[in-house]
Order: structure tokens, then sequence, then C-alpha cells
RNA sequence: GGGCGAGUGGUGGAAUUGGUAUACACGACGGACUUAAAAUCCGUUUCCUUUAAGGAUUGAGGGUUCGAGUCCCUCCUUGCCCACCA
């Protein structure tokens, strides 16, 4: 037989696919598996990360169709964003230009993958077609009071040009270019997703994702549950309210400290401090969120105001200090230095009192931040700090001064960008009316296209006079449109409503289609949009459902990540180490099957880690291991019974393995089984002791079985078999529960734990355990003459275990 | 500082969830085929002692158990996410 050429194969098939249809989607599921990967940003390049998000998604979609499912697995692209913007500024180019020359080329790379995509279905966010119902989604938002326009801090890059929402904010640098993050105050967009805060927590609880994400959106979401306290102010009717987890240490409150922001600053101020104060504002000011984190010493300034402790009645100094911010809780604080690191560190700082107020190791120079018995609270002391904490917080309530107060991490999103590559926001400015929503019927806005970009970035909608006036729809009067896109993110939010009937018209989504399809069964993608993407995907869903769009508040029922692929040297790829792997140079080489399988095989998908491209060539071997194989003429040269029995055996251990395995994503594993039943199927194929029809039921059923890893082999090999239907609409090979089963079992025997010797006895034997103990002193006699047995343990079907003295 | 995870041969990793640790693959070494090389095939490959047979071994130390890679405690190393969040 030839030689396995991948390269011309994989063309072939990948041309009859397309000409057959093969991979379109049922009309009307049945039993329905929407199989979803994120998809991707048309960068240009199609690099090895994407393979691998989508190659194993694709190997499961495929497993699921041939397990009876109507598999709808599209593909689309999040097409608005910077990068087409930066590019077309950087090259003297048109952002939608250079994004169209992108999916197409990417297009092209996505169907070398083998994947069963359906190409009718192809989705464009940049498409007036797509973002049309991105703005009707932003007026259902602003009518249903979920949309609104605040004044307020925000994070600004000024590299980007633009403002950011806090989910894009890492470590107070841009997550797009690693530009420290300035603040501004500014006027800006936000959609009110803390309105569904309580729901977007305790739905997590019912979904299918790996803890780890879970986690991660409990952890942004931030739930943290005690108490608003009011502290009189002295010599003034006003009150300073702080929010405290540890209302259990309030006698140990010693001192306050406002943010350099707090609106009472200014009132709090005595004249002989009000320079001082001024100063240290103006300073704290200009600091960057890096600044503020990287000064390793606390500092403020004292206001020369006192407020009253409600509970000790001790006047307590109050302070400004950037430590405390203003964007979280009340962005003041009652400060227990005793029992809290940050306040320790500013009372040492400024020599004020510490008083410790819960049992434990002593405060004399370190804070701890123990839950404990209460001392030094008066009537309270002796309580233990849970139970201190509500007595603490229902006497606070009957005095009127403070209550109980669950407080939150997650801000409202921030979704208006001053750039020109994304979704108008479909608002208009009048005098006369104020902000006025563009009409449905008006809807879409256009994004002018062939935009030229200044040298300064500056977004080109500023200055077109076209797209900026307008009238306005209430009075008709002269009046300016916004100017500001939404975030791609917004896009990205409910994209998946659209995949089920792309070409629908009449609303963003089709709601037969949908609830035909919706939600997504398996959801596939990387770990990095814990906290983007993946809550706003859920926020737009939980929206979209409380206004009786959709009948499902979930849109993810199972999440899967993939890990990161890195570079040979274990870094993460970049241009700068110059470690980046470009899968072209192995699909064109090896073909795509090889990668996949690669891919598959280097270890736990959820963990990914560097390509050895050494270690490639034994996913090469092993396919053409698989073609040899399979292409081999096989005869027969002597029968033997035992023989066929125990290909019988191996074959269907191997369909229970496969079939287990890929059902939990563990293809590493599913993938080494299968090496194995092919180095020892080489080897019956050797002997031919098997008869014709059981040589041909095996490697049938082991064509069926790689056909969702090495889509294009197997499919070749499936036709060389003599069938002439695709094997990716076989159905999948079921395994029978007696074949599975051993005849013989291997019973082990140890001494005091150690492995000492085995024996072998048919498998319904194996569950007597006085014949196993009896089988296993008989060989053991020599070793056990010389000691005492205290003990026998007897495993059935496992092992005997003798304990001696 | 907080949250979550991980540490097994020269390397990537398996291990029926408490029952034969190191499957599968890479690499290396030896051999076959070849004028030669590639490819392919066969063998060896955790370590120590080595003729045999043993003994040790899952980051370190302790514990529970007849039995621990797996469970518990302490420590070390490391990855990811969040971070002056009161």
């Amino acid at each position: 037989m030839k030689k396995y050429n991948p390269i011309t194969n994989e063309a072939k098939w990948r041309k009859i696919w397309q000409e057959s249809g093969l991979y379109k989607t049922p009309s009307t599921p049945t039993n329905k598996s929407y199989n979803l990967v994120m998809f991707p940003y048309p960068s240009g390049n199609l690099h090895i990360g994407h393979w691998y998000n989508f190659g194993p998604a694709d190997t499961l979609a495929r497993y699921s169709k041939m397990h009876g499912k109507d598999v709808l697995q599209p593909i689309g692209f999040d097409a608005f964003g910077l990068p087409a913007e930066n590019a077309a500024i950087a090259r003297g180019l048109m952002a939608d230009e250079w994004t169209d020359h992108n999916t197409s080329i990417m297009t092209e790379q996505l169907k070398k993958i083998g994947t069963m995509y359906d190409w009718d279905r192809m989705i464009n966010t940049s498409k007036p077609e797509y973002y049309k119902w991105t703005q009707w989604i932003f007026l259902k938002l602003l009518h249903a009071g979920k949309a609104y326009q605040k004044d307020g801090l925000v994070n600004w890059c000024p590299s980007d040009k633009t403002v950011l929402a806090n989910e894009q904010v890492i470590n107070g640098k841009c997550d797009r270019c690693g530009t420290e993050v300035e603040r501004k105050n500014l006027k800006q967009w936000y959609f009110k997703i803390t309105d569904y805060i309580e729901p977007l927590l305790a739905d997590l609880d019912s979904l299918d994702w790996p803890d780890r994400i879970k986690d991660m959106q409990r952890n942004w979401i931030g739930k943290s549950e005690g108490a608003k306290i009011a502290f009189a102010i002295n010599g003034s009717n006003s009150s300073l309210a702080v929010y405290t987890t540890r209302p259990d240490t309030i006698f140990g409150a010693t001192f306050m400290v406002v943010a350099p922001e707090h609106p009472l600053v200014s009132e709090l101020t005595s004249e002989d401090n009000r320079a001082a104060i001024q100063a240290y504002i103006k300073q704290a000011g200009s600091k960057t969120d890096i600044d503020r984190m990287e000064s390793a010493e606390k500092t403020g300034v004292f206001t020369g105001s006192y407020a009253v402790n409600p509970a000790t009645k001790v006047n307590v100094p109050i302070w400004v200090s950037d430590y405390v911010l203003m964007g979280y809780g009340t962005g003041a604080i009652m400060a227990v230095p005793a029992h809290d690191e940050r306040d320790f560190e500013f009372a040492r700082k400024f020599g004020l009192e510490i008083i410790q107020v819960i049992d434990g190791p002593s405060v004399q120079d370190k804070s701890h931040n123990l839950t404990g018995k209460l001392v030094n609270s008066g009537d309270f002391t002796g309580l233990e700090s849970n139970k201190a904490k509500s007595e603490i917080i229902a006497w606070l309530e009957a005095n009127a001064l403070g209550s109980r107060q669950i407080q939150y991490r997650l801000r409202d999103w921030l979704i208006s960008r001053q750039r020109y590559w994304g979704t108008p926001i479909p608002i208009i400015h009048c005098d006369n009316c104020g902000i006025v929503p563009v009409p449905e019927k008006d809807l879409p806005v256009l994004l002018p296209l062939k935009q030229k970009f200044g040298k300064d970035g500056r977004s080109p909608l500023l200055d077109d006079p076209d797209f900026i006036n307008v009238e306005c729809p209430d009075c008709g009067s002269k009046a300016r449109r916004e100017t500001d896109t939404m975030d791609t993110f917004v896009d990205s939010s409910w994209y998946f409503l659209r995949y089920p009937n792309p070409e629908y018209q009449d609303g963003p989504f089709d709601p037969v289609a949908v609830k035909q399809w919706l939600p997504v069964d398996q959801y596939i993608g990387g770990a990095e949009h814990a906290v983007l993407h993946l809550l706003y995907a859920r926020f737009i869903t939980k929206f979209l459902h409380s206004t009786g769009h959709l009948d499902f508040n979930e849109p993810f029922t199972k999440l899967i990540n993939q890990g990161m692929i890195l570079g040979p040297d274990g870094n993460k790829m970049s241009k700068s180490k110059g470690n980046i792997i470009d899968p072209d140079d192995y699909v064109d080489r090896y073909g795509a099957d090889a990668v996949r399988v690669y891919l598959m095989f280097m270890g736990p998908y959820d963990e990914g880690g560097p390509w050895d491209p050494k270690r490639f060539e034994g996913s090469h071997r092993f396919i053409n291991k698989v073609w040899e194989l399979c292409t081999t003429s096989y005869s027969e040269l002597q029968h033997d019974s035992p023989s066929e029995a125990e290909l019988q055996s191996k074959l269907h251990k191997l369909i229970k393995k496969v079939t287990v395995d890929t059902q939990v994503s563990k293809f590493n594993t599913a993938i080494s089984s299968l090496m194995e039943f092919v180095n020892y199927a080489a080897k019956v194929q050797a002997k031919g002791d098997v008869s014709k029809e059981q040589w041909h039921i095996a490697i049938t059923s082991l064509v069926k079985l790689l056909a969702p890893f090495v889509p294009y082999l197997a499919e070749e090999l499936w036709e060389l078999l003599g069938n002439t239907s695709s094997v990716h609409t076989q159905a999948w090979p079921e395994y029978d529960p007696e074949l599975v089963k051993d005849d013989i079992m291997t019973i082990i025997i140890q001494i005091n734990g150690k492995l000492r010797g085995q024996f072998v006895v048919n498998t319904e034997d194996a569950f007597y355990k006085d014949e196993l103990e009896r089988a296993a002193r008989e060989q053991m006699a020599d070793l056990l003459k010389t000691t005492e047995v205290v003990r026998v343990i007897v495993v059935p079907g496992k092992l005997v275990n003798f304990v001696t003295r």
C-alpha cells in the first residue's frame, strides 16, 4: 500500500465535505447539542491557541454527532475592536478593509482544521446586519432603565485614548496595551449589571462549569456581609458612615480614615490643617493606581476633627488617607489597628492608640485579624466574635446607629469607548430634549466606513459632520449624534443567540430557533474571559430573560476551559521572546490530523503546556501506523480461539475507555488507549491468528473510534474499507459489558502491605475469600513458615494481605 | 496579603478514586534493514546494589490505615486569579 499523504487526502475530503453539505446543521433538531467555541478576533492569523480550542471542541462535536445528536457547531468573528484601528493608523489602511482581509484569511485557515462548522451561519459583529441588533439591545436596556449615563471617576488608558471597564484593568494597567491606567472624571455610559448581582452569584451553583471559573466570578462579584455604622462628628450635626465586616471589633476603633475624594473632607478639615489636607488631596489625585499600590508606606493627614465611637463614647481623630478607597463601601472606615494590618501600620506610623479587643496573640508588634472571644468590649466582653457581631448589630439598630449591610465589589459595566471601530451608541444629544434614543425603526446607526485616521488616533467620528449632525427625532431641531462606540464585549455578550438563525430580520434572534437550540450545551474557551465575556453574557441573558425575550436565564450550561499552549521554552508565546509556534508550519507538512492528535495527546486538556517540536513526531508516527494497519490486507494464517477472544475483549475495553474518556474531555488518555490498541492489533495482524470476520470488525470499529480525533484520516480509511457513506454519519460503536469483563483475574499477595507474589484465578472464583486465602498461603508457605500471621485481609478480586508480627 | 490549583523517571504525562506506581508517548542506548542516510522494525530504559535475588522511590517531614501518589497536619517550591475591598 502506498504511503499516507495527509496533505492531498485532507484537501480531497475538505472539498467533498463542502460539496456534499455533510455538515449542514439539521433544521429541526429533535435531540439537539449546541457545541460552541468562543469566536475569534480576526487578528489575521490563526494561532496555536485557536487550534487548541477549536480542534478538541470539534472532536467533542463529532462525538456527539456519532451519538445521534443533532449538532449545531457554528463559528464567526468578534470583528470590532482596537487592533484593527491601531493597524489602520500604523499602516494607513482602513479598519474595515483590514478586518475583512483578515477574516477571509482566517476563514481559509479555519477550514483546514477539519471542523464541522456550518459555514452558512457565519457571524461577523462588525457588519450592520449584526450590530443593528447590538444597538437594539442597548435601546432595550435604556428603556428598562438598565443603561444610563453617569459622571464619575473612570479608568482612562492614555495610550489607547479610551476609558476602560474595571474588568479590563489588570494590576492598574490596560489589559490591551499594558499602559498604566489614569483616573479621570468623565461622563460615560454604563449598564446596570449590579441589578442582577444576586442571580449572577446564586445561579453559579447550578452551572456545570469548572470550579475555578465559578470562584473567579464569585470573587469578582465580591459579596461581603457586615454593618454600616454612623459615627457622630464632634461639634457638627453630620455623621460619618463607615462599612465594616468586623462590627465585633468596634470597641477597638481608635481612629477613622476617609478617602481623599470623600465629600465630607472639606467640612471635616479645620483651618489649621486645611493647607496640609489640600496638598495631600492634590498629591493623591495625581497618583495612578500603580503609584498607590507601590507606595509601601502609608501616608495621611489629620483633618483636625474628631468623631465619637458609638460603643466607647470616646473621641477618635479623623484622618485622610489614600489607603481608603472612595469606590468601595462608604469611602470611610473605622480603623481598628489591633485587628487590621493596614490600620496597624497607619497607627504605628502616626502614633495612634492600639486597643486589643479580640483575645489572641499580643498586638504589641503585629495585628491579628482572628475571630475569638471579645475583650475590653464593655457589655459584650466574653462573647465569641460571631455572636458578638449579631448582638452588636442588634444594639446599633436598636439605637439607630447602624444596620446590617451587604456590600459587593462588582461595579456597573462601563460600556462607552472613545474609539471608532465599534458599534455606535444609538443616542442623539438634543439641546431641547436632552438625551434622545435613536428610534428603533432608524436602526442601524451606520458606522461610516473608509475612514482616514489622524496621526493622534483621534476617532474619525468626531470630525465627520455627516455622522454627527442629525435632526432630533423628537423635536426636529439640530442635534448631535453620540460619537462614542460600545465596548466590544457588548457585541460578544449575545452572539450565541444569533447562530441558530443568523439571517433573521425581525429581531436580534429568532425566537423559534433559539427555543430549539439554546442554551448552549457545551461552551469551550480560555479562562481569560472568566470575569469578562462570561460575566457579561450571563448578565445580558438574564436581562433578556427578565424582559420575556428568553425562557432560560443562563446561556452556557456546561463550560470547558482549555489550558494555554506555551512556547517550546515553557514561556507564554510572544513576539519579543521569539518562541511563537505557527500551526501552519506543521499543518502544511504533517496535516491537520497530526496537529489535532498532538494537541489532544500532550496532556490534560485544561492544563495546556509547552509545545515540543520533538514530541510532535509521535502523533505523526501514530497516524502512519494507523494507516499501515488499516490498509495492509489481512490474511488468516492460523486460527486460534483464545487469541480471537482476546481481540474481542481488548476491542470492547477500548470502546469503553474511549467513550468514557472523551465524554469528560480526557483526550490524552483516550488517545493513549487507541495507541495501545493499534500496537496490539499490528501484532495480531502479523500472527494472523484470528478470523477475517473478527479482524474486520476490529478495524471497522477502530476507524469509527478514531473519526472524531482524526476526521480526515478516518474518512479515507472508511472509504478504503469499502463504505460509500461518510464515517462521520456512523453510529458510535457500543461495547458489550460481558466482553469487557475479564475471565481471569490476577490476585496479588502482600505481606505487611508489601507485594510478595501473585496468582491467577478464574473471575468466578475471585470472590471466595477462603479460597483466595488458601491459595495465597500455599504460595507463601516458605515465607510464612518463620513468622506468625496475626491477621489476614482479603479483598475479593484484588488481593490477600498477611499481617505478621 | 486573600482565593484556587499543582509537585510522580532524562522529558510530556498515566494510575480503575485507598489496593501490582511509572501505562502511552518523546528522548537516549543497542541491534536489524541500507553503499549511506532518512524512514521503518526489534530490544533496553525510575534509581541503587547487580550473576541471581533483593532494596529504595511519587517535593520534605509527620500522622491515620492491614495497605497511602491518592486521606489528615506542618513545611518547602511553583502556577493562575484578585488585591490598601475595611
